[in-house]
This record gives C-alpha cells, structure tokens and sequence, in this order.
DNA sequence: CAATAGCGAAAAATCGATTTATCGGTTACT
DNA sequence: AGTAACCGATAAATCGATTTTTCGCTATTG
C-alpha cells in the first residue's frame, strides 16, 4: 500500500536527497555536473536518482531560467506533404541539439497563428520558426518583434528587416520553367495562383514572367489568381476555360503556382476530357509522391525542404546563442521535375473525348 | 529607459497586485473566476491587467496542480495526409476545451515513441493521443501503464486492456471492398500489405479474405506482405508480377491495405503499362486528396478521421475528468468509394501498350 | 451586550527546482 | 597567534503562480 503510494507521486529532488543524506542543493549540483561535490556523496546521489528512478521536473527547473530548451514550430496546416516533411526536419534538427520541437498549426488563420505565438511566448520557448499564413508582414511577426523573441521566418517570406528568413528561391525556379515551356514552343500559357501568399506568389509570377517574355515576346500570358481560399478557384477556373474555348484561344499549359492549384487544374482537365500533355501541358510548383505515379507523372517544382529546414535551424541557433548582425535573407534552389504532363502544343489540336469508356 | 525595462521584463501577478492595491491572491481569484470578490476591487485588477498586458505565467500557474492543461499527441509520421488531418482535428477538439496540443512524431521509431512519451510526463500533460507505430502491445502502451499516465490509442490498434481505443472498422470496410470486388467479378485478388502493424492489417486482411470467401468459395487471394518497411514492397510487388505474368495466370484486381501500398502499386502498373481498370482493378485502403483527380480516380476505404478523432478526444476527456471503469474500444466506420479504378475483369483482357503516345 | 456567523481580503504555505548567502572546519600565510 | 583563504555542504531566497489559513470587520442572534 505504501509502496503504491510511493509509486503514484514522482519522487522530487528532496525524497532524492533525504535518500542520499545530503540537501536538495547538493543532489542538484550534482546532476548540473558542478564539480565542488565530494566523489563519495555524488555516488551516494546518483545511486538513490537510480533507485528513485528520480527525472527532474523541466518545468520547475525551467522556471528560474529565462529560455528552455524548446523550439517552437508554427505552420500554416498539417495536410500538406510539404508542411509535414518540414515538420518532420524541423524535429530530426532539433533533437540533435538536444531542443524539443513542438509543433502546432495556424490553420491558415492569422488570428489563431498569433494566439499560437503568444502561447509558446509564454512557454518561453528559446526560439520560434515560424512559417507565416501569409508574409513576413503579418501580426505574428510584429508580436514576435514587440516581445523580444528569437525567430526565424521560412516559405511564404521574402526578406524581413527584423529576423532571418529562408525560403525557395521561386522567382529562379519559376524562371526554369518558363525557359522549358517556351522551349516546349508555347506562346500561349495560363499562370494560377492564390493571392494571400502576396509576395512569395509575386516571386514566382514575376520569375516567370520576366524570362517567358525575354525568350518570347510575343507570348501572351493569362493569370488567374484567387484571393481568398481555394474554394473558389475551382470556379474561376472552369469560367476562364469556359470563355476561352468558346473564343477558340485556349492556352496551351498551365503553370499552377501552388499545390492545391495543380490539383484544381487538373480537376477541371478531367472534367473537360482534356489529357496531359496531348491537351494541354501541366506544371506545379510543389511536387507530391502520387505525381510521379499518375498517367502520365505530373512535371513538378521541388522545393529543398530538409535544406530549408536544416537551414532555418542553422540561424535560429546562431540567434539563440546570441549572434548580432543585420538578419540574413536566404534562397535555397528547386530542383524542377519535367515529367510526361508537358509536352509540345498542336502535336494533337484537340482531343475532347479522352481515351478511356 | 526605464519604460524600456518594464517591457523588458514581463509583468508578474505581484506587479499587477500592486498596481491595483489588492494582494497577490485576489488577482488570482479575479482571473479564475472566483465570485468572493468585491466588485470594484475586481475592476481594479482587469484594470491593471489591460494597462500592464499581463498574462498568466503558465509554468508557475501549473506547477501547483498535478495536471496541465496540455493534451500531447504522437503521432508515427507527419508526412501523410491521414495524419497531418488526425493532428489538425485533434488540436481544434483541444483548443475547443481550453486546451492546448503538443504533436510530436515517433517517425516510426519505437525508441523515440518512448523517449517522447517520457517527455511528455514530465511535463506532466493531461492526457495523451497515441497513434502507436506498431501496435497497443509495443513499450509506449508499457510506459503509459507502468507511470499511471491517461491516455488513449488510436489508430493502429484493436483493444487494449489499460487504454481506450479508437480506430477505423478496418473489418468492416475491407468485408464491403471484397463485396464489391467480387460482385465485379473478380476471382483472383491480390492483396498488399505492410506486416509491421500485425493488429491492424491482419483485421483487414481477415475481413477481406472471409467475406469474399463467402460469396465466392472458388475465389484465388493472394497476398504479398512485406514486413519491414515499404522500400522492399516496390521489389516484391515487381517479383510477384513478373513470375504471375509469366505464369499467364496475374490477378485481375489488387487490394492495398495501406497508403503507400497503393502508390508502390500503381507505380507498377505504370511500369507495366497497365491500365485501371481495363488492364487491372485498384482499391486503396486511405484516401487522398489527388486520387480524385487522376485518370481514372482510385477506388478508397475513407477513414472517418473526424470521428476518430472527435471520439478520442471525448474518452479521454471523460478518463481525466476521473471517470472508472474498463476500457472500451471504439471502431468508426469507414466510407468505401467505389471511383473508376475498379471495373470488371477480362472486358479488354490485356493491353500491354496503354493509350497515350 | 456578548457571542457567533459571515464576508472579503491579506498573509503564508506550497509546488520543485536553482542559486546565493552562510557556516563550520581546516589549512596557509603574515 | 590571528586572520585570511578555501572547501564542501547546508540553509534560505527565488521564480510566479495557487490554495489554505488567518484576520479584521460587520451583521446577526440569544
């Protein structure tokens, strides 16, 4: 019965000292490896922490210290390949250095991204990285800023005047694949995107853009961007090609600047009957395992998810352990994937019915 | 300077008691509710609340009490969709009783489930949401039981005998795929799985195999599990083709019980140049965003991920709201979509070449 | 009128660690 | 011899809250 009880509550630093017959000062300097501590009681404390199977209570001990040894991660959502992976990175980088990642998702609200902040602010996290609903212009950067925290903004960012950011170089990317479609001998091309991410969305249409229209100048290129959520997307982009069939100018690729973009665009290829590449060429940004699965396998952006997470943590450390210095803006490179979805335009005007039932 | 100081350091109940002329213990009772206070003097303190911006310290506020407000939740990956939604879900359930979710992932790794889980008492959460990387039996459920901790398992687990459980009618669901494969007419079935979470998939290899046995005694199943980690699936799935096809006598349809088995799966067939269904029939077990908008869409068991983890947030409640009694174990059930990846045998009986180019 | 009950708020104990001040007991130095 | 330096360890202060105890004051009651 005793024994039970023993068993319920967790020992603490005095049941350890009364154990060993010395104070609760010295069992903790014992454990935070001061050396002023005679060899023989040091033994005595080790023995009973065994015997106890005595752990120290992070939160009583973090207490006094201004930092613990966490990190705190705050992405936009979970679903996303490419939000899981840079968890998971974020996590492999953080043990290394003996930090505790702990993760939490804004569900692309910038209200409850701020609410998430000002939690681990009070947890006293020792650094944030943060990955922006938005920009790097949101609230959450300004209270990251107001109350003194150590952070690092990555993806949705281009350079902040405050903290370090590191994202995808997609200005460049979106360069490579304008060079492959106008290669391709493209000259008439649909660019979709999602205007929330303001800059970075920015980044690659005027990558793109700027080098299709050198190689090109005759090109001409259509936008359509959705402001608000992808819902309505999927409208948009049934009108555009509503209007554009009728009229008989449809474009010949589409260059989707998001994941989801792709998926919706690729949606309404089906509805159509239209096929990649013979109807109509198909290029992401951000690529996914089921893309290279698919008939045919979708051409993709790849964008450096571990360099970008081993990065962020790389000056996020720097910052924690005190480094000064203007902060730094770094592009990492993507890889671009051309798969089977992009071919030449006019190899077959027009299919219409698709190949299968 | 001495403004800049006071932001510095953040404001502590004292500060905020002294502000208001009230003792530290009546700003306490003020912020929790209690109703034993004079109405002006309540005021005064939300009155120095506001002007100082203070906020609960959550490390000395908790440190009183032996539980927290925090839920932990591990999770074995973050890279799939099914995850990253039960992590989404799982943290709007918390958020919606004044809790807050801690994720973390074990990455499949035991060792780091324990190690993780260790952590996590010490910082002494409310309860955790555990998605085992291999079953209820492994040494987290151990760790769980052995430290009294409050808990539930979800996911890859059946029953236990300590911990509630929360899972998918995997059965169930596998029972009316094979309905739907043999009303197809499909006599010879190949079934992948990944042996690693034995509980799990043995019930949907079982529902599977017992159902189609039944209403089709002649029936031919074959079954490719492989044990450790899908790396060597891609090989034993090419292996068992190659030999079938040789043989002349290669399944008419597949059954995968996992995600990731059925990418492996169409990445097969992609490499044979067959074609669903008129080449071969698919069904996945999980669901993706982009198996709707692939040619043909992929046939999916849809686990209820909002009911699995809406119900395991309300057992885990009730356990740490203190409620007794034996542990019960909860199957949800599955949404089975039939898409166009599955049709009926031998109407084009083999195409070898594809459609395209 | 004295004893008691009730109320609101302050004082003090508590949680589990760390850190500083203190203390007894040697040893070394002037 | 007197004192300074030092060593190892303990007592006490501290962190920022919560909770229990105590206390002063007013209102009720026998």
């Amino acid at each position: 019965m005793a024994q039970k009880e023993a068993q319920q509550r967790r020992p603490s630093i005095h049941d350890v000292a009364s154990h060993a017959g010395v104070s609760a000062a010295t069992v903790s300097k014992v454990l935070s490896g001061v050396t002023t501590v005679k060899p023989e009681n040091a033994q005595r404390v080790l023995d009973a922490v065994e015997l106890l199977g005595y752990r120290v209570d992070p939160l009583a001990s973090d207490m006094r210290r201004a930092k613990r040894r966490i990190i705190g991660a705050i992405m936009p959502e979970f679903e996303s390949e490419f939000f899981g992976q840079m968890v998971s990175e974020l996590e492999g980088f953080a043990e290394q250095r003996g930090y505790t990642l702990v993760a939490a998702s804004s569900r692309e609200s910038e209200a409850r991204e701020k609410e998430i902040l000002a939690r681990m602010h009070d947890w006293r996290v020792a650094g944030v990285v943060l990955a922006p609903v938005r920009n790097e212009h949101g609230p959450a950067a300004g209270f990251m800023k107001a109350n003194g925290m150590t952070g690092v903004l990555i993806d949705r960012v281009l350079a902040d005047d405050a903290f370090d950011t590191v994202s995808a170089d997609s200005a460049a990317a979106s360069a490579e694949v304008a060079r492959a479609l106008v290669g391709h001998g493209h000259r008439h091309i649909l660019v979709v995107g999602l205007g929330q991410q303001a800059a970075t969305v920015r980044a690659r249409l005027e990558g793109f853009r700027n080098t299709a229209l050198k190689l090109a100048p005759d090109i001409r290129i259509d936008v359509v961007l959705c402001e608000s959520d992808v819902g309505p997307l999927r409208a948009l982009l049934h009108d555009y090609f509503s209007k554009r069939e009728a009229g008989g100018d449809r474009p010949t690729a589409v260059y989707s600047l998001f994941l989801k973009g792709t998926l919706v665009a690729l949606s309404e290829f089906r509805r159509r009957g239209w096929h990649c590449p013979n109807d109509i060429s198909l290029v992401g940004f951000d690529d996914a395992e089921w893309m290279q699965v698919t008939w045919p396998a979708i051409a993709a952006v790849v964008q450096p998810v571990r360099e970008i997470a081993g990065n962020a943590m790389e000056v996020l450390f720097r910052r924690i352990e005190g480094e000064r210095g203007p902060p730094r803006a770094r592009l990492e490179p993507c890889k671009v994937l051309m798969r089977e979805s992009v071919g030449s335009p006019g190899s077959v005007p027009h299919s219409g019915g698709g190949d299968r039932q």
